[in-house]
DNA sequence: TTGAAAGCGCTACCAA
DNA sequence: TTGGTAGCGCTTTCAA
């Protein structure tokens, strides 16, 4: 900066006011021009860390994640934080811990000697967590997951609402008696989305049948095994509610292998909208999709707020699952 | 660390030799625990910017990739990259550009400001690209992408070898008339693996009989319509090779609408190693899988090594795809 | 064995 | 309209 000074015959304070566009500061066009084409001259890179150390505003966010890869989740996520940060000029600090406390520890001490401006703790699978106490020190919101006492803010998907899109999708259209393969019993998830369902049909006034919702592992093969076993009742579901898309993918089999027809003899929904499988199953599965950019988005657009216009009570959002209709239904 | 040092009743400098470690300071153990129980009981957090400041050694990587989310892709190359990082005592930046040039010049802006240590280049599908050519002022390497005139180092798959594993994995179960379904012409990826297809074939002696390969889309819809192509013809394979595992997909419901059996009447294998899909499929898939986590680690370690040992001339790495055996051959 | 002090590159206060 | 300069928090040289 010294040297950008120096060829235009200008102090430092003069550079830096006209390289940062400093309001009011009176520096006549004439020497702005000046300015700038030394610093072109002289492929003149401002240091960030020297800026940071005497502002203080690292512009920088931290994002730990317990499980990054191999998933649903993640990519979006990532992506919906990325986007919100880049609108507002901020980069992204990103550490996956594999869900190992002692480097989820090291990674908020890392990230606070950088003077991150805020912590997005993120979780793969919607469930409960308890961050380090030192995220404390730097706004921090958690992501797909939620403190069990209610002390920090968190967002999620809203499983409820979620649960009860999925199956007004299959009452909707004339099913009474849909079937549940829902994810294993204890998750957040399934808990919900469970809720959701009871909600629909008694809005419809329709009486819950607990032989029609069976709890799955969430996986292809469990899909495939309590369809074949939902449809083997003397007094079958017209359509099936299923708690994830790989647990739809089992079902089609399982359907397809008794002769039934999607969506004409048995109507099916999933849960998630991996788009790898919903968009290539046949026919094309209707789901529900998880607000995993939305929920990217939102944190860090929380976290900038948060920062700026200081603390608030820890608040818990929770953001609406949106129904992604295709053939199945 | 003033404070520090005066609770402690020693200088800075003292403070900064214990606190670091500094080897062949001669400070006894004595003074040494003085100054810990001090940083502890203040607090003390060091500012990670002040040392940057003066050390210029940001132990930053910056991490640009085109797109991040819904994808074979990106997942695992950020948590190989990731965890090579982390063990070096580094941490990773992220941007993901949207595949805009705009962006990502800005974004290698940023990065440069802030002093990384070095920066990756990243593309969803593997292809040629042009990175903005400040990220040569510091050690830059692309990933799963490459330079038309070579003037980047990079790392790819090895798309031929693992074209040549797939098809070995059916030769040597004796299948004779192997049919490929690949992905569109002109990707690096489909002419890689057609060559892998050839070689593995010529290895053995056997014709390459071009009415069995096909050029597809890479979706399910695409895999569907061109197996059925396939299996009409009059002599048609016993094996077929798919450029990917959504393709195989497809291929499984062309197969089994035709009352074949998989891997007994016709076997299959995918490529990516998709496990949404792969382990899903039922018989679940047979596939090679795309090196991502290796690459990204790869690329990380890369740059680790070129910070430290100063400029090579460009190389072009590649990493093997392994076969990942299942049910389907 | 320990400390004083310079200086990393910038911002921003105060003065001119 | 512009400049001098202190100081952000640390590392590291040199001296004591």
């Amino acid at each position: 900066m010294g040297d950008v000074a120096r060829l235009a015959g200008v102090s430092p304070t003069t550079v830096s006011f006209v390289l940062n566009d400093v309001a009011g500061s009176g520096i006549p066009e004439n020497t702005r021009r000046r300015v700038r084409a030394s610093a072109r001259e002289l492929r003149y890179r401002p240091n960030a860390t020297a800026r940071l150390l005497r502002t203080d505003r690292s512009h920088t966010i931290g994002f730990v994640t317990d499980e990054i890869a191999s998933t649903p989740f993640a990519g979006d996520v990532i992506k919906g934080a990325q986007e919100a940060a880049w609108e507002a000029g901020k980069l992204l600090t990103i550490v996956n811990t594999g869900d190992n406390q002692g480097i989820e520890e090291s990674a908020v001490g890392m990230m606070l000697e950088r003077r991150v401006e805020g912590i997005i703790h993120a979780a793969m699978y919607h469930r409960a967590v308890e961050p380090p106490a030192d995220s404390r020190e730097v706004p921090a919101v958690l992501l797909n997951c939620y403190a069990e006492d209610g002390s920090w803010p968190s967002v999620v998907p809203d499983e409820v609402a979620g649960g009860r899109t999925a199956t007004e999708a299959l009452l909707s259209r004339g099913h009474e008696r849909v079937g549940f393969i829902n994810l294993r019993p204890g998750l957040p998830a399934a808990a919900g989305r469970l809720q959701g369902y009871k909600r629909a049909l008694e809005a419809r006034g329709l009486p819950f049948d607990d032989s029609l919702v069976w709890n799955g592992e969430g996986t292809a093969k469990s899909g495939y095994r309590l369809a074949a076993e939902l449809m083997r009742a003397q007094d079958p579901p017209t359509a099936i509610f299923c708690g994830n898309d790989q647990t739809a993918m089992g079902v089609y089999e399982a359907l397809k292998e008794r002769g039934l027809r999607i969506p004409e003899d048995v109507a099916v929904v999933g849960f998630d909208n991996q788009e790898l499988i919903a968009v290539q199953l046949r026919p094309a599965l209707s789901t529900v999709a998880l607000p995993h950019h939305e929920m990217g988005r939102w944190a860090v657009e929380y976290l900038i707020d948060r920062a700026a216009h200081g603390e608030t009570a820890p608040r818990r959002h929770t953001i609406a699952c949106p129904y992604v209709g295709r053939e199945s239904v």
